[in-house]
DNA sequence: ACATCTGTTGACCAAACGGTCAAGAATTAT
DNA sequence: ATAATTCTTGACCGTTTGGTCAACAGATGT
């Protein structure tokens, strides 16, 4: 399957409607987003966009495909031949810079996903599976070498999703509680890397270093 | 301000609506609702519904306002006279059973949240924001009584709301990694009773212990 | 210069949307 | 029994929705 060279014009339209898109689906769900939103965002005009996608589905399934590597990524680069406390603490750290840079792309997921996966279903038992059992291995040897606290890799896994996300699908909560001159992220940074040392440190180190 | 005594017509239609609205609310967010699938999860026809809702705004107002109490209940039950360990487990495995319990009334906040609160931020920065920095006091003075963990009270309740929330929030995920047969759960409850115990007990009592 | 391909749009369409209304059916109060 | 009230609905309305299409403009290769 030959993909045709894209034009300046098609690169530079496509983008545009995608970062349009990125914004409307994000902020309104897929069913709550309309094309003339989309197509002013991207200061086209509604014809005009389905010219370069064939339907409101199209823009959305290229935006959830195009978005998903870079949301695996810091999963995929945890290494198992890393110290394992580095390796994890480093992952915590990458996704929490994914939610400060790239909160859209977050809230899109998350709306995709509490909504029931309609499109992404397929995707979440197969790709994410994978790389999630994969990677649950590697936390087991670590675990199991006594380098880091023995847990279910898998909840450890759900919990540094679940706490960096946070920061980026609550994020007008978070703002609201904290109060408005304050940085969540700050906070957020020291907050995870305390709660995953504790966490993660065998019994054993603390008392050695007491 | 009086409220009429609502016929039984009125509380069991009233009911029905409010259940299929929460059915549809959370899996759709507003936009993506529709009065037809609420009037027809209800039993109702459209007009019939709009006699005892004025708009597809009344409905989801009533329906906020309604679950707001429930959810903020358990942390105003957090004790500032019980044992801190005790009373901040206690609040982590009531979040987590409102998780298993009422995922709808969860994933329906969840997304009232990611789309920027555009109904419920005077709720956010009003009541939750003083019920938090309360909370929060309350917390701050167990650390520096040394009873637990110094942290920023604020990420630590964050991070239980984050946890507990991401088992109703991204079910769908968590069962496509989990595997089709287990019980999230089971596993959750576990994991967070470990996590927060190790987050929580002062170092000291870590090393008196061994 | 011309023909071909790419890009753009106003006008339009059927369907679905939130919501109205008058008129009738069911319940309740007297 | 009957009058007042509450409840229900088919038909309807204006608007918005996702999407089409023919016609035109712009770019590009020869």
């Amino acid at each position: 399957m030959q993909t045709k060279p894209q034009t300046r014009i098609q690169t530079k339209n496509r983008q545009a409607i995608l970062d349009a898109a990125l914004e409307v689906f994000s902020t309104a769900g897929f069913g709550g987003a309309t094309l003339d939103q989309i197509a002013e965002g991207a200061n086209l005009s509604k014809p005009n966009l389905l010219y370069y996608f064939a339907s409101k589905e199209a823009i959305y399934n290229a935006l959830l495909t195009q978005l998903l590597a870079t949301w695996l990524d810091p999963l995929r680069a945890m290494n198992a031949a890393g110290d394992p406390l580095t390796e994890i603490m480093a992952y915590v750290e990458r996704k929490l810079e994914l939610s400060r840079d790239f909160p859209r792309e977050s809230r899109l997921f998350a709306t995709e996903i509490i909504q029931g996966a309609p499109k992404m279903r397929a995707v979440l038992e197969g790709e994410l599976h994978d790389l999630v059992t994969e990677k649950s291995t590697v936390l087991r040897q670590w675990m199991q070498a006594g380098q880091i606290t023995p847990l279910d890799p898998v909840h450890l896994i759900f919990s540094i999703w679940a706490m960096t996300q946070h920061y980026a699908d609550f994020d007008v909560q978070v703002r609201a509680v904290l109060g408005k001159n304050v940085d969540p992220f700050v906070g957020a940074d020291a907050f995870l890397k305390i709660l995953f040392t504790r966490l993660l440190t065998p019994a054993r180190s603390l008392t050695d270093q007491g």
